[in-house]
DNA sequence: CCATATTTGACTACCGTATGTCAAAACAAC
DNA sequence: GTTGTTTTGACATACGGTAGTCAAATATGG
């Protein structure tokens, strides 16, 4: 049997097309009695609106936008350009997505791009959060607005948004370390961690959630306190080896950060190797996968993320329910033998 | 500016809606230079058909059906599930899936179930591939055709299918030992498979790849021969508890088959606990992850690759491009901290 | 230049839904 | 029962295409 439409509605209720469009759609008044026959016959057919046909009749349009940080961050980089080709190809479909790019770090910025936005021509809005109470001013504005929102990455309290898409940052860190630890085999030893900056949340996150399992399941091991490398290679490489040449029999390093190529120069100057766990899967990561260097990579995949957030905020949009698990991005771990 | 229609075609080409649709859908014959005419203004009004508004039109259904192994493999009851929970809401957008299960590794019941179908009134197919003669030629013949194919989990020779969806099970054995050669250390030892049985391709690729890992990379340990335990608990069982009263000092398990409760009773009855990875994320593998009787899980997701096989059919039977990267499935590596 | 075959245009109906107009029907209040 | 107000139905138009008919315009061959 095809699927019922609403004429079938129609007839099976005995009432005309134009109630059964009434009572879709919620416009003029409709006697209690005759939307209950309505609703009733679209329960019992097992009606479901033609999503497309109704899209086509409105002209109905998806606008979104994303406010993403700029700069180097070759992370966001890969992200932003995920969202255009996903979204490139849906634009037949009257999907148009806007994406505004804002310095990193920067609260006002982020408030200042979120005031800028006018929910009345928008449908859905994704960006990166940085909690702050100027931000979640804005953001609460917004969301009176009726705009569908979806933090990426980093999140902001739940009932702000609509739905996060990331990781979770404290569990990377636990996954390192449970990698890390297992590498560094029984004898006791001490751990380097080289993070950017200790300010950062996600950074801060993913080293108690490294020291925690390091803590518990592998009390052989010590952790020195992080290297706060600011993200620069430069700084990562002369904080560590100024590490190395005070503590030469460094058990095994976490690099939770950027700033990867320092760490791996450092690294370069001495003749035996600890394992290496890092984060971000790069042509750089990749690399030193394949030669050794590095043990274990752990990443959020950005374009995952971004297929992720752009399916969310349409199936909100629709009112649609999502598919939560297609949604989800995972914790991956990457060895020289399952890469991409 | 709206995207362009027809109607703009026909305008901008200087020709009647007709003739663009004879162009547009090869209908009856169209001198060249109309045809040129006609091409030459889609191309520069970047024209697109609007598949939703085609396909309402031509009330156009897909109809795609999947042949999977039946039995109580959890894998492929996971892979079905998914199949049918994705491909439901897409019913009003006419997608109608069939499902047919066959006794598994049981090549004369594919290869029935094949020549069983009607290209005709198909439109995509999705089956664990098994690749002997009789199959490979019913296979061709729904090719010829014109039928979209995908090969899941189990791939036929390139030429045969338009795609595959899957993971690379000499790398998935490769992954493994990557992992259970680090978590070994350093001290020379014996390392044991138990597998289902080296008849099946995907087990010995696995296999194959685990030992050329350790061969090269890990020389300090040796494996023994495969336990052959046909995915049984209680062979599992019998076998490895044989094996564990023979070499008391086991270094390290991998498990690339099923019957892993076999594997985990036989391991509970020793005090210490070598390293043990296996296939498969299920609720009980979880759960030993989660209580350090196992270390790590490598697996490749089954409800991916379902929804993988979907659109990618889809895809195909519109003739459009699909996304490659979001219908690659990875070899999934699952520790106790980055379970989904 | 005529007869014929091919190519093109104009028009219609349709897919499932949205939206608007207008009149008919049903109801409520007096 | 008459009025006034809701509620309902009939119909038209539109969205961007598909698919068909029929006649007019154009090309081709002799």
């Amino acid at each position: 049997m095809a699927r019922p439409t609403i004429h079938d509605v129609a007839r099976e209720a005995g009432v005309s097309l134009s109630t059964v469009d009434r009572v879709l759609n919620g416009r003029t008044s409709v006697r209690a009695p005759t939307r209950d026959r309505v609703e009733g016959a679209m329960r019992s057919l097992g009606y479901v609106r033609n999503t497309a046909a109704a899209n086509l009749s409105r002209g109905r349009t998806y606008r979104l936008a994303f406010v993403l940080p700029g700069g180097a961050n070759s992370f966001m980089r890969l992200l932003e350009r995920e969202v255009v080709s996903y979204s490139d190809p849906l634009a037949p479909d009257g999907v148009a997505v806007e994406i505004r790019t804002i310095p990193p770090f920067d609260e006002a910025a982020l408030r200042d791009a979120l005031l800028g936005l006018d929910a009345r021509n928008l449908d859905g809005l994704a960006f990166v959060g940085i909690d702050s109470p100027a931000v979640r001013d804005a953001v609460r504005g917004l969301r009176r607005e009726g705009l569908a929102i979806v933090t990426l990455v980093s999140d902001l309290p739940a009932e702000l948004r609509d739905h996060f898409i990331g990781i979770d940052n404290i569990w990377a860190g636990r996954t390192a370390a449970r990698l890390l630890g297992r590498f560094c085999g029984p004898a006791p030893g001490r751990i380097a961690i080289v993070a950017g900056s200790m300010v950062v949340r996600d950074h801060a996150e993913r080293r108690l959630g490294f020291e925690a399992v390091i803590g518990t399941d592998f009390p052989h091991l010590t952790v020195h306190p992080p290297l706060e490398a600011l993200d620069d290679a430069e700084t990562a490489e002369r904080l560590l080896g100024d590490l190395l040449r005070a503590d030469p029999d460094i058990a095994g390093i976490y690099s939770l950060g950027a700033g990867n190529r320092g760490v791996v120069a450092a690294l370069s100057r001495r003749d035996t190797l600890p394992p290496v766990v890092m984060h971000e899967l790069t042509d750089q990561s990749r690399q030193w996968l394949l030669d050794g260097t590095i043990d274990a990579v752990i990443r959020q995949d950005p374009e995952r993320e971004a297929r992720a957030a752009i399916r969310t905020l349409l199936a909100l949009a629709d009112g649609k329910s999502f598919h939560r698990e297609e949604n989800r991005v995972g914790i991956e771990i990457f060895v020289p033998d399952n890469l991409p």
